[in-house]
DNA sequence: TCTGGGGTCCTAGGACCC
DNA sequence: TCTGGGGTCCTAGGACCC
């Protein structure tokens, strides 16, 4: 094992858990990405904003650059009030008294998911080609095991040794457990540099023996940054943090923990799980192991996904068409991201925000999947109905129960032949479509279910577990596919 | 912060089945 | 018919994450 990085390390790992793991969070990354193709922004407080369009003041923000932070701006702030704080560039104007100082102005920028996907395709190739296992939390994050490719051995043996400032104090609480070079360090590094290179954005990297602690390092000196916690470091490390600082705790817990005197990682590591299961469930004693460094999770490819969803903002309405215009759009959306991506759903579901802030969902069960935009959005309106004298602010359209299988089945061939083509109509290209395609009729009264039109869900799957489903799925490399298309 | 959009997981109660 | 327990599925809501 580790020639001794730290005191008290090795021995407690008997149990081969002794692994390393990265935690790769891309900095600012839409913010990073615009720097990318417009490097007249570098340097510059930039702002990616959400339904943002140029010289509009609606809209929240995505991303904020650590430029524009320093003015207060913050993720999933209004647009408005961001521009309060950092007045737009473009309306700088030397010549007028009364326009913003250029020098305390930003800019403000739309969304484009798509580049900013290019660009993190870019990123995923340098951590798959890096990583024993890879895992994609999201468009600008993900887990590596990478056990397999370094160590936690100092590096270079006693010339790392000799060279390290062992004698002063320790140069901070985040870069202290690193001061002790590592295998592990060297080959993050590595990883960052070849994402720089590579992608031309940047990251910032924790190295840990698990993925909540490997979690909390990267988090602990961004942006840029790079902090290692050997094994043995983990719970002195963890132990001053915030409890917010822990992966897990947002808001509403942090304020229940707090009532309970637990206000630090350590206060949580030191509490009784009993207790903390008392007053959070389950999560509780979960809460309790991350704050010890304990995290047993393997690092598993990113699996499929369980729902897909659209939603958007309105000024507040009642008006039945507004609503159902918005439904339908959303739905016809929805139905078309699940066809595209060959994914069957057997639940379609609603959301209608009321205000203030009334969140309600409705949700509806097929007796088998399909893949069906007519029905999804027959199925929403109905839903809708119990909304229809309701004001509401928010409407979102959601498809669940979500089945890749038996797309698979059309698109390896054999499925539905003789089946959907029947009744003799048909051209070549509608059977195309009917393959994947299964309709439900629905009644006079309300849309409710009553026959299947299309037979029976295929032979394929039946019988087969979701688990054996997703394996077989993953194995194919659908997981990776999946993510480019997340957002 | 008077709250943007897309996800995940957990909980709790009710229905239904043996 | 009452009693009980266990299991699963469904729905709704909540907390959290990026």
């Amino acid at each position: 094992m580790a020639g001794g990085t730290l005191p008290g390390t090795a021995t407690d790992e008997a149990d081969g858990s002794d692994r390393v793991v990265f935690h790769v969070d891309m900095d600012c990354f839409y913010a990073s990405c615009e720097r990318l193709r417009r490097p007249e922004l570098a340097g510059e407080p930039v702002v990616v904003g959400m339904g943002y369009e140029e010289g509009e003041t609606i809209g929240a923000v995505a991303t904020a650059s650590y430029e524009a932070r320093a003015f207060g701006v913050e993720s999933a702030m209004p647009i408005s009030e961001a521009l309060d704080l950092l007045p737009r560039r473009a309306d700088a104007d030397p010549d007028d008294p009364d326009a913003p100082d250029p020098e305390a102005a930003g800019r403000y920028l739309p969304v484009d998911l798509d580049f900013y996907k290019a660009v993190a395709g870019d990123v995923k190739a340098v951590l798959r080609d890096c990583a024993d296992t890879l895992r994609e939390v999201s468009v600008d994050e993900a887990y590596l095991d990478v056990t397999d490719r370094t160590a936690w051995d100092v590096a270079g043996g006693s010339a790392a040794a000799g060279e390290s400032d062992g004698g002063g104090p320790p140069p901070s609480a985040a870069a202290g457990p690193a001061e002790a070079r590592t295998l592990a360090e060297g080959y993050a590094r590595h990883v960052k540099e070849r994402i720089e290179r590579e992608a031309g954005v940047p990251a910032s990297v924790g190295v840990a023996p698990n993925m909540s602690t490997a979690k909390v390092a990267s988090d602990a000196d961004k942006p840029d940054g790079l902090v290692v916690v050997p094994p043995g470091a983990v719970e002195s490390f963890l132990a001053p943090l915030p409890t917010a600082e822990i992966h897990g705790v947002g808001p509403v817990t942090e304020r229940t923990l707090a009532e309970m005197g637990i206000e630090t990682a350590a206060d949580l590591a030191a509490a009784d799980p009993d207790r903390l299961a008392d007053e959070l469930g389950e999560r509780g004693p979960e809460l309790h192991r991350r704050a010890r460094g304990d995290d047993d999770r393997e690092v598993t490819p990113t699996g499929l996904p369980k729902s897909l969803s659209r939603e958007s903002s309105l000024s507040p309405t009642a008006d039945e068409g507004t609503k159902r215009e918005t439904v339908a759009a959303l739905a016809a959306d929805v139905a078309r991201r699940t066809r595209e991506r060959g994914c069957l759903y057997r639940t379609i579901g609603i959301k209608a925000v009321q205000p203030p802030y009334d969140v309600n969902t409705r949700a509806r069960s097929l007796p088998g999947p399909v893949d069906d935009p007519d029905l999804v959005e027959s199925v929403a309106f109905d839903l809708l109905d119990e909304f229809a004298d309701d004001r509401v602010r928010k409407l979102g359209v959601r498809v669940s129960n979500l089945d890749f299988a038996e797309s698979d089945q059309s698109t390896l061939g054999g499925f539905d032949a003789g089946e959907g083509t029947g009744g003799g109509g048909g051209t070549a290209s509608d059977r195309g479509r009917e393959g994947r395609t299964r309709s439900v009729a629905t009644d006079g009264d309300g849309g409710k279910l009553t026959d299947w039109v299309g037979g029976e869900p295929s032979a394929g799957d039946r019988g087969e577990t979701d688990e054996s489903r997703d394996r077989r799925a993953s194995e194919r490399g659908e997981g990776q596919a999946s993510l480019g298309e997340w957002g």
